[in-house]
DNA sequence: TTGGAATGTCAACAAGACTGACTTAAAACA
DNA sequence: TGTTTTAAGTCAGTCTTGTTGACATTCCAA
């Protein structure tokens, strides 16, 4: 059995190789949320308000609908989340102007400064890791993520990369 | 302003570009589950099942307390997922023949084709995008998840690496 | 003007995490 | 030997976050 078919090394595609990428992705992702965490449960909030709060800022006057298809889950779960952002005014609707039937999200002055709160915290920890590694395992890093996304996940990372 | 310090561009340290690492950690994320959860649907299993079988497959005759350290959940969280796989005999116990206190953890043959159909689904995605990168990027990916992790799991991650 | 789309809401449920309190068995120790 | 500590398991209760299903409201567009 060869171990080179092209002049190129292929080891780095052995199964070892994958499981260790597997388990990388498992840790690194307890660490990616473990600091912001820490703040939400502060504050009585979740994960799930994180994530709400950071495509709203990301997104500004976003509609319900579009939120619902970056973040993956069913209007009733993130209704729920929108309710208590609302209620704590961290989270405002304006009605659509065009479309009335359209709600579209903002974040308050303190919505916005949770969310920054929030977003220092995580990028403290990635920009550490960046620092530590250098520019080009930073690249490799944003390539192997972006291509294990789901298809239509790609894009719409990339449209919120462009925007 | 200077974007050059060292004579190394610190471009990849904007807040733009580690938004853009805290967006593809959370979408490829999705990606990542996406597979073994489709499968573990069909069995009437969750992500934790999946989780144990993982690092009992990984550390075969661990005992709980490692499992629970590498896990990261409560014994009570754990034991749920545990009591149901060794039910279905996906699991076995086996009393510590040298401490006999401790119960070390085997998957049996059930269970070790389970955790096999899971990984290769898992792995699947994962080779297709280390193919699609190449060897540097794959590098990097791998350097950038183990500087995000906490410094404990991080020597967890490196001992199964090893072993 | 009516059908369908966007949104919101109620209810019920399940997985998977948590805390706290307690038991059992066995090892370790003094 | 007797006491303490450790490993594991269990019971009960709670919380977050996800799910389905059913239904109401609003309102754009054909």
């Amino acid at each position: 059995m060869q171990n080179d078919r092209t002049g190129e090394s292929l080891l780095f595609l052995t199964d070892e190789q994958l499981r260790q990428g597997i388990e990388a992705m498992f840790f690194a992702y307890r660490g990616f949320t473990a600091d912001p965490d820490r703040i939400l449960e502060k504050y009585k909030y979740g994960r799930a308000h994180h994530r709400a709060m950071h495509f709203i800022n990301r997104v500004p006057g976003t509609n319900v609908n579009n939120l619902l298809n970056i973040l993956g889950v069913t209007k009733q779960s993130l209704n729920r989340v929108l309710r208590t952002l609302i209620a704590d005014n961290l989270v405002i609707l304006k009605v659509g102007s065009k479309d009335r039937r359209e709600r579209h999200l903002y974040l308050t002055d303190i919505g916005k400064s949770l969310e920054k709160q929030l977003s220092t915290a995580q990028s403290h920890r990635m920009r550490e890791a960046y620092r530590q590694v250098g520019p080009d395992s930073v690249a490799g890093f944003k390539q192997v993520l972006e291509a294990m996304m789901d298809p239509k996940l790609q894009i719409t990372y990339k449209k919120l990369r462009n925007s």
